[in-house]
Formats: C-alpha cells, sequence, structure tokens
DNA sequence: CTGAAAGCGCTAACAC
DNA sequence: GTGTTAGCGCTTTCAG
C-alpha cells in the first residue's frame, strides 16, 4: 500500500496561506465565502488529490447521509426492482444506500437491523419477513426517532408509528379468486408462500372470501404452503393431480410458481385453462411470454420503491413528525389466457 | 426527534469507575483486559442501550469496513444473482455493502467511483459500462492502494493491475454459433448489445470466427446492435423479416432478446427451430420454460459473484500485492429444442 | 491488567 | 469574509 499521507483541509490552507475553516467552507461552496477564494480553494484542492474524509465529517456533524435497505433477497425480479428504483431515488438526493438481505431469517434480519443502526443510517426501507411478528427490533430506531418505512411485506394492523408502502394484497387474492370463479372454477388451489407472512396470508384471506361469497368449498386441503420458486411445480403437482377431486383452477402466489407448475402440468397433458385454469402473481416478463399467457396481478416493484423511497425522505426533510401513512398502492388483474375459458 | 444524548464509552467508564480506554478494550474483547471486567463492561453497555459511533471508530482506526459494488442495474436476474452472493460473502465478513447503479453512463460511473472513494471503501467490485474504455477513472484507488476487483464486463486486454472475474466470452460466442451452424443454419444473425461492451464485442468475435471458420457469409447486415430487453424483439423483428435473404439462425446476446424475439416470430408464423433456429444467452428460467425451450449459455451470476467477492477480500487479508489474475469461469452451452434441427 | 493523554480530520460557534 | 478554538467519540501509544 502506498502510504502517502492523506490530504487534508490543513494542507490546502497552509498552501493557500488560509485557516482550515476557510477551506472547510469553500469546499462546500459557503455562502459567506468570496467567489474568488471559493474558486482558488477547490482548484487547489483538486490538484492536490484532496479527498475529503467523510468519518470526520461524518462525526463532526452525526450524519452519515445513508440510508439503510433490508431484504430478503436480491434475486426477485420484482425485489430488484423495488431495489432498483429506491437506489435512484436516494442517489439523486445525495444519500448512499447500503443494503443487506434477510433470507427470510428472522434472526438475520434483526442482525442486519443492528448493524444498520451501528452504521447511523439515517432511515431505513423494509421488507419484513414472514416471521418477524413483532417489530420491537425496530424499536431503537424509534426511540431515536430514525425513520423507518416498510415496503411489501407489512402488517396488516401496523399502527406501529411507521409509514407503509404496499398493496392490497387481500383485495387482489379477493380479485383473482372471483375471476377464477367467474371463469366457471369451482374448485381453486392456492398456492401461497408462507401464509404468516402478510403478502401471502392476506391474498388468502381474499381467496377465502370469495369462496364464501360464492358458496365455493373452501378446503384447508386446497391450500398450499410453499415455498414459490421455480421448483414449486415439480413439488406440488402430483399432490395437485392426485387430491380427491382434482381442482379445476389454481391461484399462485406469485408468477414463478405459477409458471413452474405450468410447465409440470403441460407435461403431463393437463390443458390450461380447460383443465386448470391459472393465475399467478406479479406481471413479470415471464407471465407473457409463457403459453398460454398467463393471468396475473400487476405489482408495480419500481413504484413500490420510489414511493417508499420518497416517503423517507419526505419524514426526513421534515425532521419531525409528519403523520405516519398506510400508503396502498393500486393493483390490476391482467386477464390473459391461462385463465380465459370460452364462455 | 428525541434528542437524549448519545451513550458513549465515557459514560460507561464512568458508571463503572473504569477508564475509557479500557472499557473501549472491553467491548471490543481485547485480550489485555481481565475476563471478569470484560463482563462488567459489556452487561452495562447493553443496560445502557450503548451503540457504537462508527464515525469516531473509523475515523481513529481509518477503517471503513465498507465494500462497494457498482453496476449498470440490479434488474437483471443475472446481476441481481451477482450482487446477492457478493453480499453474502461480504457480509460473512463483517463487511458492510455499499451499491450504486451506473446505469451504463459513464459520468453516472465516475460520479459513482467518486463517491465510493470518498466512503472510503475498502474495496470495490465493478462492472465497467460498455462506454468504459479506459480505466483511468479508477487510477485513484490504485495509487492509494485500494483493490478492485472488475466482474463480468472485462476489459480483454486487462493486464491493467485489477483482477478480473468473467467468462470466455469470444470461446462462448463461438460455441454458440458453431453449434447453429452445426445444425445447418447458413445465415445467422447476430443480435447483441452495443459491441463496444466487452461482453457483446467478444461474443461478437466468436460468432465471426465460426463464420469464417466454416466459409460462412460473414456481412455485417447480419450484426444487429442493440439494446437487450423485452422490447427488443418487437423492435427488430420486421428488420430481420425483411432481409433480403431471410436468416435462419438467430444468436441472441441474452435470453432476455432471444424470448422476446421468439415471441415476435411465432406471432407472424415463423417456425422454430424449422424456419429459424434460435439461441440465447444466460440460462436464465424463462428459457427452460419458454416454447420451445431455448439454447443458451449457462452463465453462472451467483458463482461470479462469489469468486469476485472472495477474490477481493483475499488481496484484502494479504493486504499487499498479491498478483493480480484474470480469472475465467466455466460457461456451458445447453442446447435446447430452439435450435435443435432434426438431422 | 488498567489509565492518561493525544489526536484522527472536520465543522461550527464565536470572534474580529 | 475569514480566523480561532474547541470538540465530535474513539483508539492507541506509553506509563505504570
Amino acid at each position: 500500500m502506498s502510504e502517502k499521507k492523506e490530504v487534508t483541509i490543513y494542507d490546502i490552507a497552509e498552501k493557500l496561506k488560509l485557516s482550515p475553516s476557510t477551506v472547510s467552507r469553500g469546499l462546500r461552496n459557503h455562502p459567506a465565502i468570496r467567489k474568488k477564494t471559493i474558486e482558488r480553494i477547490q482548484e487547489m484542492a483538486a490538484a492536490m488529490n484532496y479527498q475529503q474524509n467523510t468519518f470526520a465529517s461524518n462525526l463532526r456533524s452525526n450524519r452519515s447521509k445513508t440510508i439503510g435497505v433490508i431484504l430478503p433477497r436480491f434475486e426477485s425480479s420484482f425485489l430488484s426492482s423495488v431495489v432498483s428504483s429506491i437506489e435512484k431515488v436516494i442517489r439523486n438526493k445525495g444519500y448512499n444506500l447500503l443494503v443487506s438481505q434477510s433470507y427470510d431469517s428472522n434472526p438475520l434480519e434483526k442482525e442486519n437491523i443492528q448493524t444498520h443502526f451501528n452504521n447511523r443510517v439515517e432511515g431505513l426501507l423494509i421488507n419484513l419477513t414472514p416471521e418477524t411478528n413483532d417489530l420491537s427490533h425496530l424499536d431503537l430506531f424509534l426511540k431515536k426517532g430514525i425513520p423507518v418505512v416498510l415496503f411489501d411485506r407489512v402488517k396488516s394492523q401496523s399502527g406501529s408509528g411507521f409509514t407503509t408502502v404496499s398493496i392490497d394484497n387481500k383485495q387482489a387474492g379477493y380479485d383473482v379468486t372471483r375471476h377464477l370463479i367467474s371463469q366457471g372454477c369451482k374448485r381453486i388451489v392456492y398456492l401461497g408462500g408462507n401464509t404468516t407472512c402478510p403478502v401471502f396470508g392476506d391474498r388468502a384471506k381474499g381467496y377465502w372470501q370469495a369462496l364464501a361469497e360464492h358458496g365455493l368449498e373452501a378446503n384447508s386441503e386446497l391450500v398450499i404452503e410453499e415455498h414459490l420458486n421455480t421448483e414449486t411445480g415439480a413439488l406440488v403437482v402430483d399432490r395437485i393431480l392426485n387430491m380427491k377431486k382434482r381442482p379445476d383452477g389454481i391461484f399462485a402466489g406469485n408468477d414463478m410458481a405459477a409458471v413452474s407448475l405450468m410447465f409440470e402440468l403441460k407435461k403431463r397433458g393437463v390443458r390450461i385453462p380447460d383443465d386448470i385454469a391459472i393465475a399467478g402473481f406479479n406481471d413479470t416478463y415471464m407471465s407473457r411470454i409463457v403459453e398460454p399467457s398467463l393471468t396475473t396481478v400487476k405489482y408495480p416493484g419500481d413504484e413500490m420503491g420510489k414511493i417508499a423511497a420518497n416517503s423517507l425522505l419526505e419524514i426526513l426533510d421534515h425532521e419531525s413528525h409528519v403523520a405516519t401513512q398506510n400508503i396502498l398502492l393500486k393493483h390490476e388483474l391482467l386477464v390473459r389466457n391461462s385463465s380465459l375459458r370460452n364462455s
């Protein structure tokens, strides 16, 4: 390592026969400094390859200019689009982005929260793990007045002092189920992730409600809890096809699971939508190109990220007690061929 | 904001009738401190809700315990899997992860590099923008001895003092093209991104070479440069179908583009692979479920992230001049139905 | 094994 | 407009 001592504002000050404070101000375009002086300072800084020491400046000002994001995983087209737009918003306002993954593990989530806290993020955006039932591990943020915005997976009853951004999952679950019913489905499987997870739990509620309203069988056998990924189809297809009475509709908690299931069903000669109608969730590109094209719910990750980040920044700006709000984004049922039966 | 003054090691020291230095050591399990004392210190710290001030500690020790990652975008199944595995490796070693997106913009990349530098990341992992021809904006890292690892998009001739991790894109391009030729294709289109981008440029080289070796027409009309995303298919389909002599094979630079193109081709009644054989790149899940299933190249993002991160950590550990290396990961041609013609 | 003291580099009162 | 001064909270010699 080339251990050339760092250039500090003192070095610049010396060369310019100025005081360190003037240099400090000059570097930040402080209005009380003469234009000319500012120029000289900044030129000299550039010439000397000055690099401001963020630690010292942070220590002094007690600000980190950093926002934290914690989410289950990056590898998800939905979540990566959320982070992506968060990053964009945050950077534009001059903040840095510290990120970590919780892998749906509650202990890991806690650890991450602690780390972000220690790094003194000025705000936190978090997508909770399914297991997270109480939000007490976020208390340390609340106590210090550091704003936290929950997005996507949000406790239904969060009057907990946190701003939340999500969609109305119950309504969406209801919409999908009702649509399947409208297409003549009588026995509908709900293939969801962990139902303790608000997202999947709420969708399940909408599902139950739609069934109830239409006097359809609501049987717990029809509700399958499984991790929703590319393997899901292979894991559950036999279970579904071997049910005493074969289902004629499937509502999957995300497109990935829906598509992988379609893949397996087609392999076994099941016709979609005639034998079984299928709907997914998320409106990934995949849902458009799969055959038949997949009915799904539009679930705008970029929008969610943008709004979550902006809400956080707004709270930060007003530096105080903006009433916390629960923001619900619009979702939209996109009916495609996988569930469209000839009337 | 509840402005309760922060608890410092001085407060702990006072309560315990110890000196700040002892507390500082105790908190970090310094061996020179009595077990008993350490316990007392840590208990008191917990009781008082002590939060270590990273700024002060960083300032003092001149370390940030942070690694930076800069890449074009998160929204890409390949890149998100890369970041994901980087994050995992990095966190496990107690580092934080600072991330930013360059959106394929060179100025933005430079800005990000500067920001990461100012934040004193201890190492940088970067996936360069296509436009980046000289690496001089990374000089400031080199000069300070901060290790930089380039991944994925890597200058072919990078003897530039940086460790690189990538695949052999030229070979991969060659493999794909040769495969198409082996299936009887005579006029093969290469649909790549910006060919100044090493990734796409190198694949193009492999493509040219394979054509040359087999005495096939290598016509610049057959090389299409276009952003590769879900829109690509719609953008280029007519251009392809209206070529004077219609191509019978297409090698697309990524699965997304390949799939979107297949979608458009099928709409127009083109039979795949009989009329036109198609191959993509990346082995996304989509490539497996699309019909016909898509021939592609396995391009392991998680592996790449892991190796890049580990290389960086290794350099960091040895704190010095480990010879930089150019690591090439294995790729694999996965032949599927989109290019398999009956012999 | 523990303490005293100095200083990392910057910023913000407060002076002039 | 610019300079003086006093820390921010921590770590680390150096003493004992």
